[in-house]
DNA sequence: TCCGAAAGTTGAACACGTTCAAATCGGAGA
DNA sequence: TCTCCGATTTGAACGTGTTCAACTTTCGGA
């Protein structure tokens, strides 16, 4: 669903090393690596954020509390181990959505409701992790430098939606398309993490609407009555988030 | 600026009788309350919030540990005393504004200015505080039961400014205009937490540019051409929040 | 084979938010 | 004045995330 820290913090001792190819590492210290993040993301998914202890991670790994602090430097950064494991599955499902070929909405429809199927079993744990999220600074803030990476992995998956699609649109809505809808997928997100509706109904009904109403919006861009509203609504994205920044 | 928690979390024992005119009691046990409050606002203003303690704010207003967690049930709470003071503070500077005759568009930046002006001096301390109402169930969560009444305050201000105006446009959009004032407040509050620029230049750049292009999307709802873009927006509204829903 | 440095590991210790049983206070009624 | 009883206050104690100095293991090179 959506995106957050991919990059390492290069805080912790092992950084550099696990940077490059962890897949392939099978030294001791990558097993011990993801034995603790393992344990972290199962008790995360069982008990919860708060309720999973340090302590009860390390013991369920088997390793000292000391240890798992000499791989991560907080509890809060297994938490982003936990959000990578959700996007890569996020990003397995995309992968035929995309290369589908029906209609913009239609696609844009299915991703959507892949992020919130594959986040549907840890609704109460996504409501810790959005605020962990959400504080400026904080390596796994949406915006911050650390995510650039997943931001652009997130926004690349957008960038083919629009890139493959047929529907006529303003040229230059099109080369910004892909971040907004980011930045829809954002709102998204919040709003269905604040969803009590059971199954959180009440999030895909908004999607059903919503994305029919998008590309209204953007077959809309083209027309010449609807001119002043396009221009003058990318001129603010421009202020809001400038092209160039990532 | 935001608008968050307003009522008492019933939980404190000394709730009931606070929510009943706190102003008038003079009490032993108001003042100290009102000490642990005023030590608390102090200490966050100057070292933020994970740095201020609860011993170095018990011991500031000379009382106990002990005794500042029979008044508020957690740290969180007295965040949201901080909260409080500085929406008080933005009420005061809105309510001239509200008076004056000026346009739709001039009095919303005015407001929305004044919003940035008074949380200016908090904007790190603001930081860890959507962290905290950005978690869902929390007191504070401007979508929580608990902050319904100072939801609906803030809704207030807009439905004053919406009333007041004598800008043309969609009866229906009117009626919910207010409501997506305060959720455009609510996004610019995010918007201006993360931003970084010096003095939150560009925050202050997006309010001058956003506000006259809300405007004209307001009067554009009038004509033919723009009715089913304003239909179909009110209907997802619609969706996403009820209208009988506080 | 041995050495030394780097990588990995340990558990006690610290600071913090929070809880709670017990002590104290203050005022209404006898 | 004395006696309760609820409101208030206390500080020690608990569980947590985090730190750190010391220990052990690994492994490349003499």
């Amino acid at each position: 669903m959506g995106s957050v820290t991919h990059t390492d913090n290069g805080s912790s001792p092992a950084a550099e090393q696990a940077a490059r190819g962890r897949a392939a590492d099978t030294s001791r210290g990558e097993q011990t690596r993801q034995a603790i993040v393992a344990s972290a993301i199962r008790l995360f998914g069982e008990a919860g954020y708060e309720k999973t202890t340090m302590r009860a991670i390390a013991a369920d790994a088997g390793v000292s509390v000391g240890n798992a602090y000499y791989y991560f430097p907080a509890k809060e950064a297994l938490v982003s181990e936990f959000y990578l494991e959700l996007q890569r599955e996020h990003l397995a499902r995309v992968e035929p959505i995309l290369a589908g070929g029906t209609s913009l909405g239609d696609r844009l429809s299915a991703i959507l409701r892949e992020g919130i199927d594959v986040w549907a079993p840890h609704h109460a744990f996504a409501g810790r992790f959005i605020g962990i999220a959400a504080v400026p600074g904080s390596p796994v803030s949406p915006f911050s430098a650390e995510s650039t990476q997943a931001r652009e992995l997130a926004t690349s998956i957008f960038q083919r939606l629009v890139d493959s699609t047929e529907t006529k649109m303003d040229p230059q809505l099109r080369a910004r398309l892909p971040q907004l809808l980011w930045l829809a997928q954002l709102g998204l997100v919040v709003y269905w993490v604040h969803d009590t509706t059971p199954g959180q109904r009440r999030t895909k009904a908004v999607v059903e609407l919503a994305v029919p109403y998008l590309e209204y919006l953007v077959g809309a861009s083209r027309m010449k009555i609807f001119r002043p509203l396009t221009t003058r609504g990318l001129t603010l994205l421009e202020t809001v988030w400038p092209h160039a920044a990532g």
